[in-house]
DNA sequence: AAATTCTCCTGAAGGC
DNA sequence: TGCCTTCAGGAGAATT
């Protein structure tokens, strides 16, 4: 399941492959994703110079001369770089052809979108109100505060909400969580500013290992290279309900946030 | 307005 | 072995 550093991973791992390429061919064998494919897309794009792919939150974008291709990989999408002659597999649902490449885009469950957005692309709806980016220096103890200030709703709620702060995902949110001793049942508006400064800190380190590490490895994913992640070996908490506290050795406790699984150990989170 | 619940989808895993 | 049920979850939409 893609999280933020899966799609970092898959950003760095497709761009030099494809920029500075012109868009040959636009292939949809199924556009029946999140939101439709749009059936002008070929129309729009074919023909253009890709100048960049950008990550923001776990949105992919692809910046053309003018206009963008807005992607996400949704639970279970995946994008990697093809010879143009390799054949499509089961779930392969879009290509995007290139001078020199291929790039192919698979979603099994098809959560993910692939969409169309003029200049200037982050006046797109599904961008414009997105918080900072975590691992930026936007990302701080004081914007956390303000973030928090007064709500009622659980903090894991408030780290994993987009227009608050991007990209920490249900895994990570539980990582960092753990390593910040913050129960994340606790009201978000009852946390102390030192403590809500250390879950920021947290949800750094966990997401920049995690992208040092090629992102986590759940079930099925791969980068764009096909390869695996390798960071589910240094998960604390996510996945070990019942499990010994790597810190305290009392069981972990697990429960649900928003109809996420969540893990948490009762002694050391607080 | 804020908080919670619903919804899309398919493959893996568990039960019998 | 095989069929059934349950579960997982990103995040916008709908509802309370």
């Amino acid at each position: 399941m893609p999280e933020l550093p899966e799609v970092e991973t898959t950003r760095a791992g497709i761009a030099p492959h494809i920029q500075g390429q012109t868009l040959q061919r636009v292939v949809v064998r199924d556009a029946r994703l999140r939101w439709p494919v749009p059936i002008d897309l070929a129309a729009k794009v074919e023909g253009k110079c890709l100048r960049q792919v950008v990550r923001r939150g776990k949105y992919l974008l692809f910046e053309f001369d003018q206009g963008a291709i807005i992607g996400h990989l949704g639970m279970t999408g995946s994008m990697r770089i093809v010879a143009h002659d390799e054949p499509p597999a089961f779930h392969d649902h879009v290509d995007l052809v290139f001078s020199g490449a291929t790039l192919r885009y698979r979603d099994p469950r098809r959560f993910g979108c692939i969409l169309w957005q003029d200049n200037p692309v982050m006046e797109h709806a599904l961008l414009a109100s997105l918080g900072p980016e975590p691992l930026s220096d936007e990302f701080h103890m004081a914007h956390l505060l303000n973030v928090c200030k007064g709500k009622k709703q659980a903090i894991k709620s408030v780290i994993m909400d987009a227009k608050q702060v991007v990209g920490v995902g249900n895994i990570y949110a539980n990582e960092a969580l753990f390593m910040a001793g913050i129960h994340p049942h606790r009201q978000a508006g009852r946390i102390s500013a030192v403590r809500l400064g250390k879950l920021v800190e947290s949800c750094k380190q966990v997401l920049s290992a995690a992208i040092k590490q090629g992102g986590t490895t759940l079930r099925d994913f791969v980068d764009s290279d096909g390869k695996p992640g390798y960071f589910k070996q240094q998960l604390q908490v996510y996945g070990r309900a019942g499990q010994a506290c790597i810190t305290c050795d009392q069981a972990l406790t697990e429960s649900r946030i928003g109809q996420r699984s969540t893990v948490y150990c009762k002694r050391c989170q607080r």
